[in-house]
RNA sequence: GGCGCCCUAGCUCAGUUCGGUAGAGUGCUGCUCUCAUGAGGCAGAUGUCCCGAGUUCAAAUCUCGGGGGCGCCA
């Protein structure tokens, strides 16, 4: 017997379970579903992450002991990942008596071998926050809080010797022994290698974080992060007596932003101890909602208990399986769900299945014996292709073709219309049908596992495996219908889209020409330079600006505004400037920066909207302050510097 | 700046491995069935397969160049 053993990322409990760690926890259950299906021996481990600084922070800030609180989100995700249907054989806790030590146990010996020295953690500290920052902490080595220019500061720390592990590491993802899936996260993992890898801190002074594992050889310092989490891995099986069974694991799921310490860290701690590695690394995409990307200052972060009171674990389950191209971002909308479920789950197979036992109910009441099978329809199934992408991880293809086959068993009753046949036909019909629904619901147990326990219920059928994929195997069917599948929903209409900076494309422009607009006494037709391309835009500067003042100026604009008709004249987009009382005019300027440079204020917007609307903008109002531009006490600005006004203007005007 | 991935219907995506009449779902329009959940089925329309060049009898697919998007690194 083949064994199975896959991963999920333990998920930290500094937040609430949220659908983009259901969705990473969903595609592992599907997959340790399906080889359980194939016959192999699976173990799927899954759990929570809950050492650290920032819990040791959450649980001062609600005034209870770290332990308290992560025994309250760890239960959370618990409760979560059950509603889920989960089939996972363990819950690793980092908190837990026996992680701790076995993580103590291995910190040890890699200490005793060498691998773990005492040295210096330097890193960027800011004074306002009193603590070392992360790099998602730092813009421009600012801190992001402060605005102060954090310093580098060192503490003693012990350090791990990652830098030895470069070249082999390299080696074994090169021979793909060491796979990194897609394909271009393996290049990202390769060519960063390239660059050589440095020794990494594990410890923390432990009067600083007091929450974390002690380390066994100095009681002043805690593990940091890597050893403590990473090592979930192996206690989890080890926990259960598992793990020479299950040792290596087979594919290890996780999103595409911890894959660079999963591929370098991780893989370097295990060669070190002389452990196999990993056989896959699977990433997947980031996740967004509606179209942003989800985020507690948004508050746009949806809660899986939600989705699931409202429509049902396999819902979700299956929405989030057939929406998402395995591997790409994806995204979030109770809209799209909604859809899905009315038109897939209950027009295609619900009512597949309904028509199909209401058939056989009325026409063979005491049974429908077997008989031959309908070639035309038996041969529609695809098993070939729904292997392959499933072993391809393409989850949505396989879904995508399973269907496939639920439409082509529709058609077949319209074509054939049993209720019309003669009795022998009418019975080789239903029973070619009735066993094709048998087949699909084994494919379906894997992706929604509620629904397809009430078909084999209604069939009177026990749940199958892959080897009973076969058509004929069932002598007799004594079906009872029982209620509907899948219940239809409302469309609910999208909530209404409030504007966000992030839907901005705002760029650097170059005025190349200044044209009088034929039909209007107060308008320009004004020809920009993007760098790469030309626009032009009619803009109300002419009482304010002559021609020569304009001539070559560096502007502002935005790229994505919705084109209009000014007077007759086309305008595609708008550059930005700002009005006082008086009528007085400036505009938002550059010195530096090139035609074609995004302008922004956290990071250069990623997915700006293909086209925003001109009240959409207003909502978002960018302000003066210091004849610079605002939004929410962030500055505008781009790569280079920062966005100003080039004549002197009063505060908070808003920008139009 | 270096490297990598991507670009196919209004939208979401298959198809590219190994060249052979451009596909599915959704949306839209029309027709139709009555076993079924206001379900199902059929038909229709919308394409510069990002652009250009090359190889070839033949290119969405292979090669080269360019454009755009994104990611990682610096």
């Amino acid at each position: 017997m083949t064994k199975f053993y896959i991963t999920t990322p333990i998920y930290y409990t500094n937040s609430h379970p949220h659908v983009g760690s259901a969705y990473t926890t969903i595609a592992a259950d599907v997959l340790a579903r399906w080889n359980k299906l194939k016959g192999n021996d699976v173990f799927f481990l899954t759990g929570t992450d809950e050492h650290g600084q920032k819990i040791q922070e959450a649980a001062e800030k609600e005034g209870i002991p770290p332990k308290e609180f992560v025994d309250k989100i760890a239960e959370e995700f618990k409760s979560s990942f059950k509603k889920l249907n989960l089939i996972n054989n363990n819950f690793i806790r980092t908190t837990n008596p026996f992680h701790e030590k076995e993580v103590k146990k291995i910190l040890q010996e890699l200490y005793d071998n060498g691998f773990i020295y005492k040295g210096n953690y330097e890193s960027y500290y800011c004074v306002g926050c009193e603590q070392y920052l992360t790099e998602s902490d730092l813009i421009d080595g600012k801190c992001s809080i402060h605005k102060t220019v954090s310093e580098l500061r060192k503490e003693e720390a012990y350090l791990f010797k990652l830098s030895k592990f470069g070249g082999q590491l390299k080696k074994l993802i090169k021979s793909g022994e060491y796979k990194i899936l897609p394909i271009e996260k393996r290049n990202e993992v390769l060519s960063f290698l390239e660059t050589g890898l440095k020794d990494i801190s594990i410890s923390r002074l432990k009067e600083k974080i007091y929450w974390g594992i002690e380390l066994p050889f100095d009681k002043n310092h805690t593990c940091f992060v890597w050893v403590d989490a990473f090592w979930n891995y192996i206690t989890g099986l080890k926990e259960k007596n598992q793990f020479e069974k299950f040792w290596p694991a087979d594919v290890q799921l996780m999103s595409k932003d911890i894959l660079r310490v999963h591929a370098t860290i991780w893989p370097a701690l295990l060669l070190a101890t002389g452990n196999k590695l990993p056989k896959t690394l699977l990433i997947h995409g980031y996740f967004t909602v509606n179209g942003h990307k989800m985020s507690k200052s948004l508050g746009n972060a949806i809660s899986p208990d939600y989705i699931i009171k409202n429509y049902g674990a396999d819902a979700l389950r299956y929405f989030l399986m057939r929406n998402i191209p395995f591997g790409q971002d994806g995204d979030f909308s109770e809209t799209l769900l909604v859809k899905r479920l009315n038109n897939e789950l209950a027009n295609d197979l619900g009512n597949l299945v309904s028509r199909v036992l209401t058939l056989i109910e009325k026409n063979f009441p005491e049974g429908l014996k077997k008989s031959d099978i309908d070639k035309d329809l038996s041969s529609k199934l695809n098993l070939e292709k729904i292997n392959s992408s499933i072993d391809n991880f393409e989850l949505h293809n396989t879904l995508n073709e399973i269907w496939k086959f639920i439409n082509e068993c529709n058609r077949h009753i319209n074509q054939e219309k049993p209720w019309e046949l003669e009795d022998k036909e009418k019975q080789k019909h239903l029973y070619s049908l009735i066993e094709s629904i048998r087949i699909i619901s084994i494919l379906l147990s894997p992706f929604i596992p509620e629904t397809s326990d009430k078909i084999n219920k209604q069939l009177n059928v026990k749940p199958g495996n892959l080897s009973d994929i076969k058509f004929g195997l069932v002598k007799e069917y004594k079906v009872k219908k029982e209620g509907i599948l899948f219940k239809k929903r409302d469309q609910k209409e999208e909530p209404p889209k409030s504007s966000h900076f992030e839907d901005l494309d705002l760029r650097v422009a170059k005025i190349r020409e200044i044209k009088d607009h034929p039909n209007a006494d107060k308008l320009y037709i004004l020809k920009l330079d993007l760098g790469k391309e030309e626009k032009q835009i009619v803009s109300g500067l002419k009482l304010a600006y002559k021609k020569d003042d304009l001539k070559d100026k560096m502007i502002v604009m935005i790229n994505n505004l919705e084109s209009s008709n000014i007077r007759g004249v086309e305008s595609h987009g708008m550059l930005l400037a700002v009005e006082d009382d008086n009528q007085k005019l400036s505009l938002l300027t550059t010195n530096k920066s090139k035609p074609g440079d995004k302008v922004y204020i956290d990071q250069p917007n990623s997915k700006p909207l293909k086209e925003i609307k001109f009240n959409d903008f207003k909502k978002l109002k960018l302000i003066t302050k210091n004849n610079k531009i605002y939004y929410q006490d962030k500055q505008l600005k781009t790569n280079k510097e920062d966005i100003s006004l080039d004549k002197e203007m009063p505060d908070n005007l808003i920008v139009e």
